[in-house]
DNA sequence: CTTAAAACTAATCGATTGATTAGAAATAAA
DNA sequence: TTTATTTCTAATCAATCGATTAGTTTTAAG
């Protein structure tokens, strides 16, 4: 009996996450969604409920994203080698068609810090965790190393990806290249 | 004749800069800044402006603060040893008071990227500038580094020292220690 | 067709924003 | 004491915020 919705909602979710990591929560209004994704803000409301629910979906659509370098990195994953080399895709994800917006994952944990939404720290905590497992995985490759230092390299990389997201929003690519590759002089 | 002031303009910034080093630029009201001043906003207005000149003066207020970290760096410049003692420095001012505010220069880099207001912008690139000499000056006691290699691990300490705040501002104590002494293993 | 249900448009809600105003209060020179 | 000047209080401005409403249009089942 119905009208028919006349968006799809994984498309304008997709515009929704564009604005978000260009601008941050708070700089980001409805309107400017509304604008981007085409439809109306009575729309944004039907379909996703309000503003902090369209970005958790965002924020999760990203993570998406995200997750296919993860799945590249975990099945290769060799030692040192291929953490490197996730840092340079992480970058080069962060820096795609030419935007400097960061990874909105960053961004977000910078713009709230530990005043966090619920929900959405969790999800920011559970990539975090993710990630720092695959470090540690391939930080194993060299079985000469204690628990103890792979677990304090595995806080070195942790904070190293936070800072090259940040990096990846004010710095340029030569600078970038440099800092990837003393990171991992150090491991 | 006229009447005098009842507040210290240099006393109300100090509370300003506070207000901003907590919540960001945009976070902050002119409300928030006029309860935590102890002035109402047609006294801000009279003394600096609007709130984008408040936020200027509050950067200027918090470099001068953060200038008596790079004296002490400056006049204890030996070498790498120098550097990380910088870093063991910045991270405890940065997390004074056990607020986890960050660095108000990098919350504010990250806030703006590359839309920063001009000025605000110059003040942040002139004591970047002026840290990353003091980088290459400590480097350059190894005589052994070629030109190459000072101006590349001048970049990745600038980089580290971004990541470096943006962690105060979410990580705990631990996991930053670990982070420093392995980002100068290396160098 | 008729009709019920959902999606649409456009307007508007109260709250908050940065900024400003009008008028009262205070002060020091004349 | 008078007076010119500045600071102060408190109210309010237009703009914008997130959210919602009323009313119209579209759709497919009956």
């Amino acid at each position: 009996m119905p009208r028919v919705k006349q968006y799809n909602e994984a498309e304008v979710i997709e515009s929704a996450m564009g604005v978000f990591w260009q601008n941050g929560y708070k700089s980001t209004s409805l309107r400017m969604l509304s604008k981007e994704m085409g439809i109306n803000q009575f729309s944004i409301n039907a379909s996703f409920g309000n503003k902090q629910n369209l970005f958790l979906e965002s924020l999760k659509l990203y993570r998406t994203k995200l997750q296919q370098l993860l799945k590249t990195f975990e099945e290769n994953s060799n030692g040192i080698e291929s953490i490197k080399n996730f840092f340079y895709a992480f970058a080069e994800f962060s820096n795609q068609n030419e935007y400097k917006r960061g990874c909105l994952m960053i961004n977000t944990m910078s713009e709230f810090g530990l005043e966090v939404d619920k929900e959405v720290g969790a999800l920011i905590s559970n990539y975090a965790e993710q990630l720092k497992a695959l470090f540690k995985k391939n930080l194993e490759f060299n079985t000469t190393k204690d628990n103890d230092t792979i677990k304090r390299q595995v806080n070195y990389l942790d904070l190293a990806i936070g800072g090259l997201g940040l990096a990846t929003k004010v710095k340029d690519n030569a600078v970038i290249e440099d800092y990837i590759e003393i990171t991992f002089k150090n491991l």
